[in-house]
DNA sequence: GTGGTCTAGACCACG
DNA sequence: GTGGTCTAGACCACG
């Protein structure tokens, strides 16, 4: 479920953050349901406790996740379009520096359709 | 001409680097062109010599530009529609992570609309 | 009448032991009153028992309160301005904290006149 | 000039916060001033280099301090005032918690007067 | 069992 | 030399 790519060059505690936000976008994920807690996660995708519990700690500093002291991990009140809007922020970055590197928006949107995941 | 941003997290070489791109791609420097030299740039931008040579040297590893030993850095044959499918295909890595996080192609097109330099 | 806050900072055994505190120096609990059963608590706040217990533990040892085996916990011999001692000295980590990062008395106490509860 | 406390119960890395903002706040540092590196201050400290990166990476993230990658941290343009904010908003936490216990503002006012430091 | 803090020490990119 | 990331593993408070 959470498929980490250790040759990445996104530091892992990153891609653990990102993947929780994919798993609430997409409806995995809900609210008040309990993430694995960072020793389970850690073990699963053989890292290290600590690189978990980065990317948690990142995660509840803007309240994507909320913790209960010594119970665990939860999904905080989501608000899937302020989620969605935080990745379409990042996606704004991307897309302005194609544009500043002299591409045209046209350009851009036909790429997009060209994409094969 | 160059613009460079210290603080940003994109390291000083990338920027460089992306910047000579953009200056070709924009019709700014062409052909055969000199490139201003590693020195003088370095003193211009106000950063480590080294740090522009790495950028010549990852332009020149690219094709993008081609020295001549003693006499400077040039702008090479430049192949503008290569140089474009070398932006677009960053700019697919953006939209592949946009993809994976739960959004869709219509959301990531119309986002490219609203979006102002 | 509890009010106890799971997603707060504070330790849950905390929060119960300030709010004993607090009905005690309202008048809302009075001397030789019983304290809810821990067991009736917990159920109420929906904590665990062992928290409950922790909190009553500490209180009794600071003599707030006293049990009698078999039959429960009660309010001490209050002595309120002992206890009002108790929350100052509290207070008084506080002002030194911030006084420490260079702010001055008269900052502080202006400082309160504006808080609202 | 940073005078930890191992012994507190307050995360080292959080004195080391605290710390900075105390330093800048009476001008001891300013603008653009370059902190101790990590390595150096965590020697000095006699405490491990992570503790104070986090206290670092805090301080980034709440721009308090800015970063240039491989030359060192430094003060960013600090607004005084904006800072003293910060420190007072905290104290409201304590002014409050200690009204909700049943104080009155002339009683924590009359308190301020007494403390030394 | 849960997350939070810390140490000791490694490796890396960047400059 | 600089900060950033990561591991391995310890200890702690809380529940």
């Amino acid at each position: 479920m959470f498929n980490i790519n250790l040759q990445s060059r996104m530091p892992i505690y990153e891609q653990v953050y990102k993947k929780v936000i994919e798993l609430i976008i997409k409806g995995i994920l809900v609210e008040n349901e309990q993430l694995p807690s960072v020793r389970n996660l850690s073990k699963e995708l053989n890292i290290n406790p600590n690189t978990v519990a980065k990317a948690y700690q990142e995660l509840e500093r803007n309240k994507i996740i909320y913790s209960l002291s010594g119970r665990g991990s939860f999904v905080a009140k989501t608000n899937r379009n302020q989620m969605k809007e935080h990745i379409l922020e990042e996606f704004d970055v991307c897309i302005k520096e194609a544009l500043q590197s002299g591409l045209t928006k046209e350009e851009l949107k036909n790429r997009i359709d060209g994409v094969k995941l």
